[in-house]
DNA sequence: TTGAAAGCGCTAACAC
DNA sequence: GTGTTAGCGCTTTCAA
């Protein structure tokens, strides 16, 4: 029943395989790594097979103690559960394995962001990725030089490592911008977790400004579902005359609906919404939820490009809108997607 | 702009702080371990000392390769987008570092189930925790005695390895009993992802014929919310007579909710809903879900202890029930529980 | 209480 | 094409 038979296997090491197939320790290095000496094809095919036989598996912790490299990246986030952090280490891992490379995960949640850090560099990281803001000073003070860092999802700006995110302003644009200009809504409130001016505030009195129209109310709330629902209640009692609300996410827009819902206030009908985000939550929504949409896969593909190339610029995303009924828009509107401009 | 200054900075080493120290390396050892050997305050004040200014950290890479420990343990899921893996996930992460073990994610869907092992094993993991099903063969022949390995969240009987898992049945009876007993309703539907007969579909007959009801209908669908919506269309048109549905997760739950409200049918009015999981997915639908809740922490906790006690035996996990409003619980039945019987 | 040294499994010169 | 061998950073036995 149990699965450790202590000790009764001890695991085939390379001299293991090297006795059986009769050849040299380094052949078999030569074999497994495809390198960096040329094997005899006849040669190969024995070590091949003792490696087979003996099921032998290399040691990464060996390799990585004289290579250097671990092959394995760490991933910090502050919050696997939340739909955002998920489909953002959905798309890492994806990433990642495609490279032949594991994914350490952390979550800044459970501990503090420096110990995490450490912790992460002394398992050999061969980097690290952030979506969890690290302290300001320590990135300038204690970081740079060590283990190669990437932030990635959040629009830090004068970073001193590089950081990658989805262009916040130009997708607040889009997504305010069709609530203008396809609905002609007219009022349109910003509900966002940021508590101070941030890149999707900016773009979102931009599309308005666009438009000759001033900015609705702002209702500053968690990044929570929760704090969507509390977000409903404040517009309900106090901005009646708002006709559209922009939210910041997908999670707190769903929080937004449900409380809306409870209020009696209609969607579309009688507030129109737009989120951002693009996750798992506003997929089955009432109604579905029409949201900016990050594009994970290549945010984080291009994030472990900077990792493991140690690319030096920062980078920003084009978001898509994905179209579903919370915008006005009827069903049969679709999924259809438009970019960012 | 650059994190790493290719080389500019090597990381201290044993050597240096021993040196720096004036110590031999033996002694920074005990220093860091905290034994086996005892160190005089003295000299390990001075290690301390060269330990900051140093900046050094241990090389885990190394102290495994001597130790046959990593201080990783390995998570495999289909899928951490899924908000019941990504709760999993969450609580294991959480529960892994709280015993200062770091988690390394794999998911199924980008690669084999026993690639991604044989992966994981070389990065010398300590155990890994599958919520992935191994294929059945697998588990017999190839793995016992290797990496200890841990079933979690799945119900196998008769594994060879450890299995972990919430109590499915006595859920199910618990979920579908509130339907029944509370709420009266008589043609209870299963809409369920399993493709066989599973513990989940037996509660749901047994809660049935504790009250002396049939069984209702079956509606087979995928793990997914779009599932879900499939099984709303399905119902709607196949089965009328049905006044209220168990379904096998939050996520189809979703999609089911979403598809009821678009063919018109009333939650919990015309049909009362209770779902499984307890996942984050459930807490602001419209109405809100209720849902046999998964004790995700207990779960995890009890699985690393399995992992790192190699314990042998088998553990079921009670259940609480999540009340809100798609059972037919007023808003004011609040988020009471009540356990599995 | 401290130090010297063997060696964990592996890679990559370097020699043949 | 293949073999020999010096370490990578660390723990721990054994001796001092």
């Amino acid at each position: 029943m149990t699965t450790r038979d202590s000790g009764a296997h001890r695991e085939p090491t390379r001299n293991d395989v090297a006795r059986l197939a009769g050849v040299s320790t380094a052949v078999v290095s030569y074999v497994v790594n495809d390198g960096p000496r040329p094997v005899a094809a006849a040669t190969r095919a024995r070590v091949l097979d003792a490696i087979d036989k003996l099921g032998y598996r290399p040691n990464t912790a060996a390799r990585s103690l004289i290579t250097g490299r671990s092959g394995l990246v760490g991933l910090i986030v502050p919050d696997v559960e939340n739909p955002y952090f998920a489909a953002l280490a959905k798309a890492v891992e994806i990433a990642a394995a495609a490279r032949g490379v594991r994914l350490v995960l952390g979550q800044s949640l459970s501990g503090g962001f420096l110990e995490l850090l450490d912790s992460l560099a002394g398992h050999q990281v061969d980097g690290i990725l952030t979506a969890t803001l690290p302290p300001a000073a320590f990135l300038t003070d204690h970081w740079i030089g060590r283990v190669p860092l990437v932030v990635v999802s959040l629009a830090l700006s004068a970073s001193p490592v590089p950081v990658l995110y989805p262009d916040y302003r130009a997708g607040a644009r889009t997504g305010v911008g069709h609530l203008v200009e396809v609905h002609g809504r007219r009022t349109v409130a910003l509900v966002t977790g940021s508590d101070g001016m941030d890149e999707r505030e900016i773009g979102w009195r931009e599309a308005l400004a666009v438009s000759g129209l001033s900015p609705g109310p702002i209702v500053r709330i968690p990044w929570s579902a929760q704090g969507g629902a509390q977000g409903a209640d404040e517009l309900a009692d106090r901005h009646p005359e708002v006709d559209a609300i922009f939210v910041t996410s997908d999670q707190q827009a769903v929080g937004l609906l449900a409380g809306l819902h409870r209020r009696g206030r209609r969607v579309p009908d009688d507030l129109a919404v737009v989120s951002f985000d693009g996750s798992l939550a506003g997929e089955f929504t009432i109604p579905g939820l029409t949201t900016v949409a990050v594009p994970f896969a290549d945010l984080a593909v291009a994030a472990l490009d900077a990792l493991v190339a140690d690319l030096p610029q920062d980078r920003v995303f084009p978001l898509g809108l994905v179209v579903r009924e919370s915008c006005g828009c009827g069903r049969d509107g679709g999924q259809s997607t438009a970019s960012t401009r």
